[in-house]
DNA sequence: AATATATGCTACTAATAGTGTAGCATCAAG
DNA sequence: CTTGATGCTACACTATTAGTAGCATATATT
């Protein structure tokens, strides 16, 4: 069972949703996970393809995980976002563009 | 050394700055320790006590990691955010507005 | 000068998490 | 009744993280 919002965590016990939230983005292959379905809904096999095939084993534990907390859900086109999920995602797209912005500046420090 | 955008990591030889990013956020504590930086600056063992003790291991691993990445400095008041750093850990108080928002509807989901 | 306290760590062993490959069970189509 | 696609599980191996002890340096105190 994945712990839900308002529940200990590892490193955290107050149940802090953005606790959890740290516990669940920190796990390898959680955020890349989030970020491979931003676009179209993916089959197990084509997100693990997307993911550098990834273990299925951990792919699988991800994803329970995912559905458990209500980010991702899956039918007969496979897997992709709930509502929620996609929420989440576009703030990883901010993400994307701080990161450009970070790659610049590391160029000039390195140039220097 | 740490991977910076542009290099291969894990999960991902592209070298794009999303993917970096991605890699070392998805490790233990470093999203954590981006966010107990957000208020002011604290030492070494300040940082680890706000960290539940995290291992000293793993703090100097993410430390150095951070630093050679422009995220985090180090000074005489200990560590604290670069302003690159200040402005990914800004995105992460976004994630904490939403997190109370999935919060709030993973309690509707569970009362139904 | 000796003790105390704070700093930033390193060393080490044990436990947990993730990898990589193989392959099973179910279904639909040919 | 085989072929190909689905979503996985099993298992042995490796990498990452945890937890505790304690060192080395510095500044302050008796």
């Amino acid at each position: 069972m994945a712990a839900k919002p308002g529940q200990s965590v590892r490193g955290s016990t107050t149940g802090r949703p953005i606790m959890v939230l740290f516990d669940i983005l920190g796990q390898r292959w959680t955020l890349r996970i989030l970020w491979e379905l931003r676009l179209k809904r993916l089959t197990f096999r084509e997100l693990r393809s997307q993911c550098e095939n990834v273990s299925p084993t951990v792919l699988n534990t991800r994803l329970k995980v995912l559905r458990e907390l209500g980010l991702v859900d899956h039918d007969e086109d496979g897997y992709g976002h709930t509502d929620l999920g996609a929420e989440l995602a576009a703030q990883l797209g901010a993400l994307d563009g701080w990161s450009q912005k970070w790659a610049k500046s590391l160029e000039v420090a390195q140039a220097e």
